[in-house]
DNA sequence: TCGAACATGTAAAAGGTTACATGATTAC
DNA sequence: GTAATCATGTAACCTTTTACATGTTCGA
């Protein structure tokens, strides 16, 4: 049930389109949460059906079927007691680690392609976040997530930054010639 | 195809059981990812119809129908073309963060049961990454795991302690009556 | 005028979890 | 003797992504 109380929050916030819910998920919430039109929009119905959320059209000149959400007093409260009820819990799906756990079965250049790959994205997140810290006003919980991944992301980048050259130097290449009577008995 | 890797990688360090693969997901992987026996038992019977693996069967006196798994050298090339080719990418799940971003909205009691709930957590996984990383030699790869792990929860737990008392302090509690002509415009 | 951004939606497929069903072995 | 751990597997269900299908509006 997870995109509808993502959905709900977002419309907690301000009433917007499904299109619009999609941005802040880019947004705002890029760092610990993410859905795809094809969750969202069945989701809107479906807690539109449910009597948590308004839907007016708009179909001023410009947008003919813009559909504007807002959260209903029963919405608001579900949003509420789903926040209470939700083990505060949190998984990490790092294939980045994955393939570090495996370092030693790859060719050194491939581990020097993914610790730059991931150099990089970690360099875009964290000025994606200090640029948000930075631009507006948020309410200290807000403030604290964005606080929380700059934190992260700064201790990520540095190790990365640091390790590097170590675990390429000490980096074995494995033989191109894999067999059963491989010499590895790890 | 994420469990298939999963299960790759850990018969590349020893040969094992399914049961014996669920425990290293528990254990060395917990922190990255996670996979239950309703998508282990499967991916090992694919794999194996695949050609990636060898079966044996141990029906000594103990375990009747043990079965231990290892890898073919077919295997061993699909585990290092996979992490090869796969993004290093990674992606945080947190209904922490989530919870959070929408503090504002929860009696404070909540927030603050939330906040040790999650102090505890990452309390835990810290403990339990310290006591691997001393307790036996790693390669380097898998002692950046793990040392990725440290440091993240150490900047986790501590922004989570350093914030805490403000957070409590300045959080207002939204009144329990919640109607349309709520006065919050945000 | 042309591509990016705005805007909505569906259907199939993928991927995984949960719950169930079963039974031996080991440690207390 | 009884609870925890070892051990395998299936089926139903749930959620989400991917790919498709469609059309408008805005800025360069």
């Amino acid at each position: 049930m997870s995109v509808k109380t993502l959905c709900l929050g977002a419309l907690s916030l301000r009433d917007g389109t499904g299109y619009d819910i999609k941005k802040l998920f880019e947004s705002a919430f890029s760092h610990f949460h993410s859905a795809s039109y094809g969750s969202i929009y069945p989701a809107l119905k479906q807690l539109q059906a449910d009597g948590l959320l308004d839907c007016r059209l708009e179909p001023g000149a410009k947008h003919p079927d813009r559909k504007l959400f807002s959260l209903t007093g029963e919405g608001r409260k579900a949003l509420v007691d789903e926040l209470t009820a939700m083990p505060a819990g949190e998984q990490l799906r790092s294939d980045f680690l994955l393939l570090m756990f495996f370092a030693h079965l790859l060719p050194t250049e491939v581990l020097r392609d993914k610790l730059a790959q991931m150099e990089a994205y970690y360099e875009d997140e964290l000025s994606y976040l200090k640029s948000i810290a930075d631009c507006a006003e948020h309410s200290a919980g807000i403030a604290f997530t964005i606080e929380q991944g700059i934190q992260v992301y700064t201790a990520k980048l540095g190790l990365l930054r640091d390790r590097r050259e170590q675990l390429l130097k000490d980096h074995r290449e494995i033989p191109k010639e894999w067999s059963e009577n491989s010499p590895c008995t790890d």
